[in-house]
DNA sequence: CTGAAAGCGCTAACAG
DNA sequence: CTGTTAGCGCTTTCAG
């Protein structure tokens, strides 16, 4: 491997001037430029980036703390972060929270140990006060969880506007007796989607029964056995808002194995719009979360606040409807 | 933060001594180790990476290519990887190809140029020259890929053995006339499977009948389209081999509009096992395919052959069937 | 078993 | 506009 004190013999300039052509900002002659172009084709240089780091203390890499790689709704977190880093030529290094507490901050800590740039993170478990602490030894970003001194770091989705809208779809369409399925209540989304909803239903003079609220968590699993649980209450819902789609995929199964049809005899909305929503029988309606638009939001904000300083402001996103085949008009 | 030179000052040792005592490996007295580690302890000393690097030429962090950052193939192949390095305190540095070869050579020129220890490659579009002569560079792992002057490096499916079970299953079941709908040619995986269809076709004694293969892509609309063909050859084949689940959904979506009933009509088998083949209606049945297994085989063995220079072999998987509801029994 | 010293390859003042 | 000169923080011989 060539290092760049080859290259500045071959072109006969100094180290210094072959630093500041590769880090173009600096003024060079355009001769002098030219020339040692010509030197690090030939010698086909790289620069060491490990070098690179240890003198300018930047290493170009942000990190990013996902709950897990797989699935519908942190892949293509991460495909739209990568996009845009690849394109300003920083490198993304990834881990894994598993969304529990302990391993979220070792994903952290794993990274800062790296000296990333910034951190991109879509926790769920590490709570304000730390997060806030962290963002003094490097600068944070947040996707979909707002922490009120972070604002300008953060790209979020107006999750209660999401509530209310999936709701107020269903009120819309004639039903007036809708069951609300919420994910773990302590996840910001989760209660977000649930005020929407109450907002909805409030405002539309319906009356909401708890025992119409079930508290279940993001899994398929719990939308079965929160479908089931609503069997056993004997309410006759006309509808069901699911506050998620894995969850409305657990109550469609579930409401097949009861011989209940959807949409005929129930209607259900869910939320996120992961791409399965278009593979299941029916096709779920349901809200669109736009991952991908907004890990690039988040990604853009995080090279323009680190590699650029220029002051960044937070981003929001709306939810919006996508009608298929799981809503009936009644 | 503190650097070794102050932790070296407050334990009363050398700067020599605290790195051996952080890598763990040469002899150091027990008391020395004790003073040293307490030290570190007290300052919150974290070693700085990039300087660790530069003295050893290492970088602690192996870089991964995949086609896309997001889908259910893609998802727990990086998670399979990320779990092993991980455990390992090394870095994941993600990159991905886009399927194309331009942009796969990109990212694998962006992840070297960091210097990464390795490279887990999980690519379609560079070929085996170029492969061999990137393993010059820096240590090459390839995940369902195989290149014979790389097999050790190697960790694949058995994917003609797959076709072959799978089309060996609808043979059990009483179906003579199958179907054969292929992903793009060029692919080993695509190329292997249809080969698997071919040898269990003709053990079984039946005709090929070249109309009924039906050369595809890998996606949805791949198998919609496939099967729309199938429709208008008019064949009346009871059973349809899909070289992998995203097709087979679509063709399962062709037949539902088209009225064709599956599995009373038509029996369709999938390949990969797509975590989504348990949402669709009917349930697919198709073939195992071990993703993140096989992901953390071969990030197993970079880490063998990369940090402890360990000898390590070619992994082999085999294709598993899961019988779900696409297929009758004629 | 431990210390001294020489870099690893690059950037960033500071001069000129 | 370009060169000189110090390091950045750590690893690694080589002595002792």
């Amino acid at each position: 491997m060539p290092t760049i004190k080859e290259v500045s013999e071959l072109a006969g300039v100094s180290q210094a001037t072959v630093s500041r052509v590769m880090n173009g900002s600096d003024r060079v002659t355009d001769a002098t430029r030219k020339r040692v172009e010509a030197a690090m084709q030939r010698l086909g240089y790289r620069p060491n980036s490990a070098a690179q780091s240890l003198a300018s203390n930047r290493t170009n890499a942000i990190g990013m703390v996902v709950s897990e790689l797989q699935g519908p709704f942190y892949g293509p977190m991460m495909a739209g972060v990568e996009d845009v880093l690849r394109r300003a030529r920083k490198h993304l290094i990834i881990a894994s929270g598993h969304g529990e507490e302990e391993r979220e901050r070792d994903a952290i800590e794993f990274l800062i140990n790296r000296q990333v740039d910034g951190l991109i993170l879509l926790v769920e478990r590490i709570d304000d006060a730390e997060l806030l602490r962290l963002n003094e030894r490097v600068p944070v970003f947040l996707i979909n969880h707002h922490v009120t001194q972070l604002h300008q770091r953060t790209t979020w989705l107006n999750n209660e506007l999401g509530g209310y809208r999936a709701t107020r779809y269903l009120i819309e369409h004639g039903h007036q007796r809708i069951a609300c399925v919420t994910g773990q209540m302590w996840k910001q989304d989760a209660q977000e989607r649930y005020q929407g909803y109450r907002r909805a239903m409030q405002e539309a003079g319906l009356p909401i029964d708890d025992d119409w609220v079930i508290h279940s968590f993001f899994e398929f699993e719990g939308g079965y056995q929160a479908f089931e649980t609503l069997q056993q209450r004997k309410l006759d819902c006309t509808a069901i808002f699911a506050s998620n789609d894995e969850m409305a995929f657990g109550i469609l199964e579930a409401a097949d194995n009861h011989n209940v049809a959807v949409p005929d005899q129930l209607s259900v909305i869910g939320f996120d719009n992961i791409y399965t929503a278009n593979y299941v029988k029916p096709k779920l309606t349901t809200m669109n979360f736009p991952m991908y638009e907004m890990a690039r939001s988040s990604a853009e904000n995080a090279l323009a606040a680190v590699y650029q300083k220029r002051p960044i402001q937070e981003v929001v996103y709306e939810p919006t409807l996508v009608e298929r085949q799981t809503v009936r008009q009644l």
